[in-house]
DNA sequence: CTGTTAGCGCATTCAG
DNA sequence: CTGAATGCGCTAACAG
């Protein structure tokens, strides 16, 4: 019933050789013969062995995809755009998936799992440290980072530093000077990724506007809503002269609100919140944010993989606009 | 650099035989010669291919994930929980998503995309036709559904029924007598898909209660929020004497809630709304729901799937539990 | 433009 | 308990 390479070459009359041209469009075969091994083809219903295939050429057609986590917004949406690209091209995505344990730290990157399965890798929202950079050059086959990706490396990102300064402006210019910052920190989180860069927009866009840099009103998180919404439970009853919250994700942005509900602080008449990401849920509860578009990033990088597949030089970084999106969670600073 | 078996065979002193059996703990090779063997793997860094085994062995160790999304929330979680269980296996999960195109259906179930490249199919949250039963079946592989499948096969679902009448319940008990149902509809959703059980749910809660079913507030629907706001808005224009509203899955519940603010009618106060799921969003908003455990039902059909890999017999329908959440959107009917 | 010939790296008989 | 031999199904030279 599974059809083989020599049944459609016996069935068409011809060699397995032009078989494997003519189905792969391969040139140098006559369109007649082309045609009838096609037509062979399908009258069998064949299906090539992507093993057999792999074996014989060593390539894989197959693309591992390295994330944290995949029902995040932004994983996910990266995810679905790569998962669409690839198919596209007749490649595959094969998941992996790397969350955290708890407290024990992210799962170690096995180096066996990926080996000589793939013929690149995606690295999805996943800062790696220099260990599992080596673990994944090891492989020896192309990587490209989304969202976030080690200097000199291949990457496709949004421009972390402007779109912080995005978000600060809005409520620079709606006439806040007190302006919290829920980011994420850890060691797991150098200095090359969102988090650092997006404070340093913070900060500029302060420094610009002649406001003074308080470190205080910098509360470390997680990326996650549940973090955000104690820490800034715990920041609204000691800093009361906060008049707006940045948090550099939606999802800790989401905590922020809930944590100002909480309180019994209106927002945004007492207090303004903004996020970055433009996630699925942002319109429902009305927040302010720089959005982009992940799954387009997703796609990108794809193609970017594709493209370096077949030896062609790629951009070390490809950068993705973002869009500020007011909604009704920002507004001017309340009048003490 | 990449080793391959005969040099972990010249390491150790054995045969190639002997290295494949030792390193997959086959019976019938002794403590001290597997201690070599692994011993010697160990020092080259060896590690089989995967193209080279299925080729040989004719399994690939590779389970197909078929799903239409990956960032709504079921299908996110289920996948989140297949990767995890397969992965905790030594399987691979190989992604295939078929998102609806515009208007133009789903895509075609292409048969050749997963010829001879998987074990196994694991289905999630996709109603499939009869058509595409059949090229899945063409597959010749073992087949499992998760949240929802045709009569017969085996699923992984909850107990939508159930799940239904808990909601209604619920709703019921607080006094509620004019109860809307957002369902989802279309040529695509069998009489054995959720939204039919559940609508069945619904009305058996309605008939113990002995409230006669109005067919003219039941509100079609596609799972998704949008549709939900625009129609609910539709509804709580022409019916005022609605005082409940039970949608099927926490999105729908969250375009409900939308529409009820765009309306300027309040929950629970005016309007009382419950969904299905217990989304990750669902507290943020502090939807009243029935939630289920997604990621568990995942890692269910994933160990199904191998269990049936093995040639074990499984029980045809799983049915996990589902547990009423309530919350801030639920409350007792206005007094008229 | 097409056919012949070797492997790709492993799992699996079958002997011993 | 272990080894030798065979073939899984295809691709990639190399010839013609």
């Amino acid at each position: 019933m599974n059809a083989a390479i020599d049944d459609v070459a016996r069935a068409a009359g011809v060699s397995t050789a032009t078989v494997s041209r003519a189905l792969r469009h391969l040139p140098g075969v006559s369109e007649a013969t082309r045609a009838r091994v096609l037509e062979a083809a399908r009258g069998l219903g064949y299906a090539p062995s992507a093993s057999a295939s792999s074996l014989a050429s060593g390539r894989t057609h197959t693309i591992g995809v390295l994330t944290p986590w995949i029902r995040r917004w932004f994983h996910g949406s990266v995810t679905e755009g790569i998962e669409r690209a690839l198919r596209a091209e007749g490649f595959d995505a094969l998941l992996y998936s790397f969350e955290r344990a708890d407290g024990a730290g992210r799962n170690r990157l096995d180096p066996f799992v990926l080996r000589r399965r793939v013929d690149g890798v995606l690295v999805v929202g996943m800062p790696l440290d220099t260990d599992e950079q080596e673990v994944l050059d090891g492989l020896g086959v192309p990587v490209v980072f989304i969202g976030t990706g080690p200097p000199g490396r291949v990457t496709v990102t949004i421009d972390d530093d402007g779109a912080a300064r995005l978000a600060m402006a809005h409520l620079l210019g709606l006439g806040h000077r007190r302006i919290a910052l829920v980011t994420a920190t850890g060691e797991d989180q150098p200095d090359w990724a969102p988090p650092a860069l997006r404070q340093r927009g913070y900060e500029a866009a302060l420094a610009e506007a002649g406001v003074a840099f308080d470190p205080t009103l910098v509360i470390p998180g997680d990326y996650a809503r549940a973090g955000a919404r104690e820490r800034m439970a715990e920041l609204l009853r000691t800093r009361p002269e906060v008049t707006a919250v940045f948090a550099i994700s939606d999802d800790m942005a989401f905590g922020v609100l809930q944590a100002a509900r909480d309180a019994g602080r209106r927002v945004p008449e007492d207090l303004s919140v903004i996020g970055i990401d433009g996630h699925d849920m942002s319109d429902l509860v009305n927040l302010t944010t720089v959005g982009q578009d992940a799954a387009e990033q997703g796609a990108a990088a794809a193609a970017l993989m594709l493209e370096m597949l077949t030896g062609g030089p790629v951009a070390e970084e490809a950068v993705y606009p973002v869009e500020l999106l007011v909604r009704g969670t920002t507004g001017p600073p309340p009048r003490s």
